[in-house]
DNA sequence: TCAAGGCGGTTCAAATTTGAACCGCTTCGA
DNA sequence: TCGAAGCGGTTCAAATTTGAACCGCCTTGA
């Protein structure tokens, strides 16, 4: 195995889009996000997921996992949103150990102020410049992507 | 314009399999490199542009907009990477201000080095998971979405 | 009952990133 | 020719991220 199985021009380029789409769009919405909210991305998504789950809470280790964000990474965060009024902590019921982090009102309200302006430039940066076919490739290889790489982690909570 | 035309479900599907495969893809890359050469991505990424330039010298602002890295975290890799012995600064000939970064020749041996394995990962993580047509499509519709975002910002070096 | 090991989170120091301020050239227009 | 504006990079402080160490709780098995 020794003789290296480079890129051809074909995989290369799809590796290139690939790379430098993923660096600029996440550059692009973090921005449009920040100026028009001062929220960072993560921030965003962290409400959209605590909004969506039941109870507007969830386990912080559970949002690690969901937001692909480390551990410490998460505390943190959610340390500055607490601080920010949008989230608070509470102890999870049936262990003591245990946080759940929880969307607030503020937390809420938020959200349906940031939403319609990042779902916007969601359309525009992306969605709206690609052909439904594409999307559907995308969402189906892309997909698959995604699934490979977290099966690898087996223990799964490494981060 | 009051009203938000929310994503679909379509819609949402590629988003969300675009983000959260960017984020594990670059994740999965950078641990590879790191623990294989004790280079991050970025820093593979500027050997890389270096070593692919002519006289494998390259303005710092060049750098910087190609990697799609602010001009200040590009000066503290550099000084890192120099630290490291895998570049040189060199006063740019035709301009007093104006540095030139340069890949040494321990650079090129640690690209070397590195190569074999990154484009291994690189294919096991995302090329190979992929069929011909649909990185294909990613080459196109991601090329497009890149091109769009860097035409947007018209002065250019805003980072 | 009790100690080892694992889980859920946090803390801590170190590395990295960011954006604004700054500095020395260069370039123009008055 | 002089001075303001712009470019190319760096510096600096502040924000964020990372990974390892740690702490208390919980489970398990001897």
């Amino acid at each position: 195995m020794g003789h290296t199985n480079w890129l051809n021009d074909e995989e290369m380029k799809a590796w290139i889009a690939f790379v430098s789409s993923a660096t600029l769009v996440d550059r692009e919405l973090d921005q449009q996000l920040k100026e028009d909210m001062g929220l960072s991305h993560l921030q965003y998504q962290i409400l959209m997921t605590l909004n969506g789950a039941e109870s507007g809470a969830m386990r912080m280790t559970e949002l690690a996992e969901r937001l692909i964000n480390s551990k410490s990474g998460l505390t943190y965060q959610i340390g500055q949103m607490e601080k920010a009024g949008l989230v608070t902590r509470r102890q999870c019921e049936w262990s003591k150990s245990g946080v759940l982090a929880e969307i607030t009102a503020d937390g809420r309200a938020m959200l349906e102020r940031a939403a319609p302006g990042h779902v916007e430039a969601v359309r525009e940066i992306l969605i709206d410049v690609l052909t439904a076919e594409e999307r559907q490739v995308l969402a189906e290889g892309l997909g698959r992507v995604r699934d490979r790489i977290a099966e690898r982690k087996p223990g799964g909570t490494c981060w």
